[in-house]
DNA sequence: ATCCCGAGGG
DNA sequence: CCCTCTGGAT
């Protein structure tokens, strides 16, 4: 598009943002949660269960939980054990199980069993930190009070010099200044989805990447050769 | 900063 | 073997 890619790639981010979101919708028309859910408690349950996690491993043993305890009451009252069992292959089960359990307790008690559309509600949830609330909000209220910053959207948004944090929250407030609020939702997803496919953590393919002419991580062609 | 934790890829 | 995967609490 331009005769100077080299001014692209060390253009501003706000400059580079909206080419780049541009470019990864059309790559990823269809990015979306990944987390397999019915509502929105089960969307944060798999959402707990997804920390440091492949979505596909969560999606294996939602279905089991889920038909196990449909609810928040039967969560609530389930066997420690049992439960722990059953995620155990997600890592960190004991963690998760614990969180998943005192959660869907105070669920039960103070929210009559629903879900709160509310980031400040659900941040006093046990194991529902800032990145766990945007997705449910997101996702399940279409709600778009920050921007999910998880471990795809932070080594992204790193590599594209949309931030020079480190501390996730601080990323978060970077993007959300850098991005129209009707875009918070979408940017995570899009972040997310080419943080799997093309740009990932160990061996970015940066040859096949959409956006590489906007990224100042990528390497330039005549490095390449 | 450290701990929790299993599974898959390189 | 080491690194990574939609983190959060201490």
């Amino acid at each position: 598009m331009s005769d100077t890619p080299e001014l692209n790639r060390t253009a501003p981010a706000a400059a580079r943002l909206p080419e780049i979101l541009r470019l990864l919708h059309a790559e990823y028309p269809d990015a979306a949660c990944a987390l397999d859910h019915r509502s929105a408690l089960e969307l944060l349950v798999a959402t707990i269960l997804s920390a440091q996690c492949t979505d596909e491993r969560v999606n294996k043993v939602t279905p089991a939980l889920f038909a196990r305890y449909p609810d928040a009451l039967a969560l609530a009252e389930a066997d420690r054990t049992e439960l722990e069992e059953m995620i155990h292959s997600t890592g960190f089960y004991r963690n998760k199980a614990k969180n998943i359990q005192e959660a869907c307790r105070r669920l039960v008690t103070v929210y009559d069993g629903q879900v709160p559309a509310n980031m400040a509600d659900l941040l006093t949830l046990p194991g529902v930190a800032r990145k766990t609330a945007n997705v449910v909000l997101g996702t399940s209220y279409r709600i778009a009070d920050g921007v999910v910053v998880d471990t795809h959207v932070k080594r992204l948004s790193e590599r594209l010099g949309l931030t020079a944090q480190s501390d996730p929250e601080k990323i978060e407030r970077d993007l959300m200044a850098l991005a129209p609020q009707d875009d918070w939702i979408d940017l995570s997803h899009l972040l997310i989805f080419h943080g799997r496919r093309v740009c990932d953590a160990r061996k970015p393919k940066c040859s096949a990447c959409v956006i590489a002419d906007l990224c100042p991580s990528a390497p330039r062609y005549s490095d390449v050769g």
